[in-house]
RNA sequence: GGUUCGGUAGCUCAGCUGGAUAGAGCAACGGUUUUCUAAACCGUAGGUCAUAGGUUCGAAUCCUAUCCGGACUACCA
């Protein structure tokens, strides 16, 4: 029995003897004792005065003077407007710490014998990555970072898409204007080439839209009529019709993507167990579509396309198979929800794509669901809000983005730019130097897109910089790279066990948000979202530097004081590092 | 129009399985270093938690309505 169970029990316990009246279980519950006032634990007596017929007031001493009778760990309490808060014995705290510190897998749950996969990422081939993408990418790793720490078996997915008439844009541009241009001849990444001809191809579209328009078109006419989107198409087909120069052609830009995407995929320290790409799923779910219609989850009308009633959801009719036969996107989407479950029979599925596409996965998950496929209400969808610029919406057609690898290399510079000022490391070899302003950059930018709640919209202005003070990664960073200094310094290994009897108040709030860790990544891991370890692990570096602001460590003369003080330094930094691991993050021994 | 997600300090956000005087960071102002890293710490100022009702001993939190903003509402992916 934990604390908080026993507390419970005793707290029924206590109007039982009083007045002979069992309060129920569930109307007991417990919270932290917020920080102004006296104590650690709280229990609010509202709930129980109709069982004990007294005021809040008194309910609160009566069962405060029961616990610190009955209840060994209980030091005090004191009864303030209804609350009950009780203070348990230093020593009970001080044994917590130990818990902590003898537990080198702390942090990671106990494994729960389920799978589950995280798809994200998820890119066109077409143009590099946004800050858009960034986000995604983030919260997909740090998703199935804490899923994995939650005590699951988590399989990261890539589903790459790779064909469609977006590629063929950039290849028809490439063509047409490119001159041969290769990422060797530019000394352009590769998705970066890639990308300039996708802009190119949308500059010359708009142009003949335009003269078409001028020349008596509609403008709806424009668009299906200018010869280049024809062209197009024209190449969609060829690819389909695995034409082989249109194939070589493709296969060749592709792979300068590929290459483009890996190195971005590194630098933001992302990494896939599995890649799936739709050229080999596009063609998947037409079985599916047959299935539904022999069990009269879809129809099909007149012009054999088949569609599906979703009016009872609240939803509309959706077309699920094209008159022609051939698929739409939510078809494949079927297929390959279907083989990705073949492949590795996981109990739950999450895809992390952006809330732009919440109806077509709330389709997509009721139609699953309506199939009767049993593992298809383990499928979620973890919506996230786009990232939006002062100017609006981030267009890759219209150059309007912020480029990921752009992006980075800024952030890493500003690092440096500050860490030069502050001039703490002018000693470190130039390749620390280097490897250290990364940590930084990356850790500030990781942080900030990580720390908001993934439902929120991000609005991200490129005329401010990411700040580097208050609530960031480096703070962070910095209050890991302060132990290390202090671990450095006194170089000594620590006993398992304290000899100290009693605990101040920095040091009993840092306890108390050590302890909270394991909880934390039960909730986070819940409610899908790595914003609830990044705010955690603020609170607790706040924690630590108030304390290491207040209380001596290295140049302790009292041993035993001492031992205690670095083991609150050891498993806090323990706790720091992985927490920033869960988000992908880096921690510095110096800094 | 419908569906859905948001609206908390000047700005960026936390709190939302109902609990005490609504919290942080940034920006502003003031202070702390012969003592372990000042990317830190402490303080001042800043709020009709969009609005109006309701439920409750108690509402930023739950319910209803309204207003504002985003996304979606394609035989595109």
């Amino acid at each position: 029995m934990n604390i908080s169970e026993q507390l419970i029990a005793q707290t029924q316990q206590a109007i039982i003897d009083f007045n002979g009246q069992t309060i129920p279980l569930e109307a007991i519950s417990l919270q932290e004792t917020r920080k102004e006032f006296e104590g650690e634990i709280t229990i609010v007596t509202f709930p129980f005065i109709k069982f004990s017929q007294k005021s809040p007031e008194e309910t609160g001493q009566i069962i405060g003077t029961y616990l610190q009778e009955n209840c060994e760990f209980v030091k005090s309490f004191n009864v303030l407007k209804g609350f009950l808060n009780i203070a348990l014995q230093d020593q009970y705290w001080i044994d917590v710490l130990a818990n902590i510190h003898a537990n080198a897998n702390f942090g990671n749950l106990a494994p729960k014998q389920e799978k589950v996969m995280v798809e994200y990422s998820s890119p066109n081939t077409n143009k590099p990555l946004h800050l858009g993408h960034v986000r995604n990418n983030l919260l997909g790793y740090s998703l199935a970072e804490l899923l994995s720490s939650a005590g699951y078996e988590v399989i990261k997915v890539n589903l790459i898409n790779d064909r469609g008439i977006h590629i063929c844009k950039s290849m028809l541009a490439w063509m047409q204007f490119g001159n041969g241009e290769t990422p060797e001849s530019t000394g352009l990444k590769g998705d970066h080439l890639v990308g300039k001809y996708y802009v190119e191809f949308d500059k010359h579209y708009k142009l003949e839209i335009k003269t078409l328009i001028n020349a008596g078109l509609s403008e709806d006419d424009a668009k299906k009529q200018a010869p280049i989107i024809l062209q197009a198409q024209a190449m969609l087909l060829k690819w389909e019709e695995k034409d082989p120069a249109t194939i070589a052609l493709w296969e060749k830009m592709n792979a300068w993507v590929y290459a483009g995407f890996e190195k971005t995929y590194q630098s933001m320290g992302v990494n896939f167990d599995k890649y799936y790409y739709e050229s080999n799923t596009y063609l998947l779910g037409k079985d599916i579509i047959e299935q539904g219609l022999a069990k009269g989850v879809f129809y099909q009308k007149a012009d054999h396309s088949v569609w599906i009633d979703l009016t009872a959801e609240g939803l509309d009719h959706k077309l699920v198979l094209r008159g022609d036969g051939t698929s739409v996107y939510i078809t494949q989407d079927l297929g390959t929800a279907a083989l990705k479950h073949a492949d590795f029979g996981m109990k739950r599925s999450i895809y992390v794509v952006g809330n732009e596409q919440d109806y077509h996965f709330k389709v997509l998950l009721l139609i699953l669901q309506k199939l009767g496929f049993d593992w298809a209400k383990g499928l979620y969808h973890l919506s996230y809000g786009m990232v939006d610029l002062p100017s609006g919406k981030m267009k890759s057609r219209e150059g309007t983005v912020v480029d990921a690898d752009d992006l980075i290399a800024e952030m890493i510079q500003s690092a440096q730019a500050q860490t030069e000022a502050l001039g703490k490391i002018n000693d470190f070899p130039a390749a620390e130097k280097t490897q250290l302003y990364e940590t930084i950059g990356l850790g500030a930018l990781k942080y900030f897109l990580l720390k908001v709640d993934p439902k929120k919209r991000l609005l991200f202005d490129p005329s401010e910089s990411i700040d580097l003070q208050g609530n960031t990664g480096p703070f962070i960073q910095y209050s890991y790279a302060r132990i290390q200094s202090i671990l450095r310094k006194v170089n000594r290994s620590i006993p398992e066990k304290c000899k100290v009897t009693s605990i101040n108040k920095n040091e009993l709030a840092l306890i108390l948000e050590l302890n909270k860790f394991e909880e934390q990544i039960s909730m986070a891991a819940e409610s899908y979202s790595p914003a609830v370890i990044a705010n955690y692990v603020y609170e607790l570096a706040k924690a630590f530097n108030k304390f290491y602001h207040d209380d001596p460590i290295s140049q302790l003369a009292d041993t035993e004081l001492q031992d205690f003080r670095l083991m609150l330094c050891v498993n806090t930094a323990k706790v720091i590092r992985k927490s920033f691991a869960i988000l992908g993050i880096a921690v510095p021994e110096r800094m």
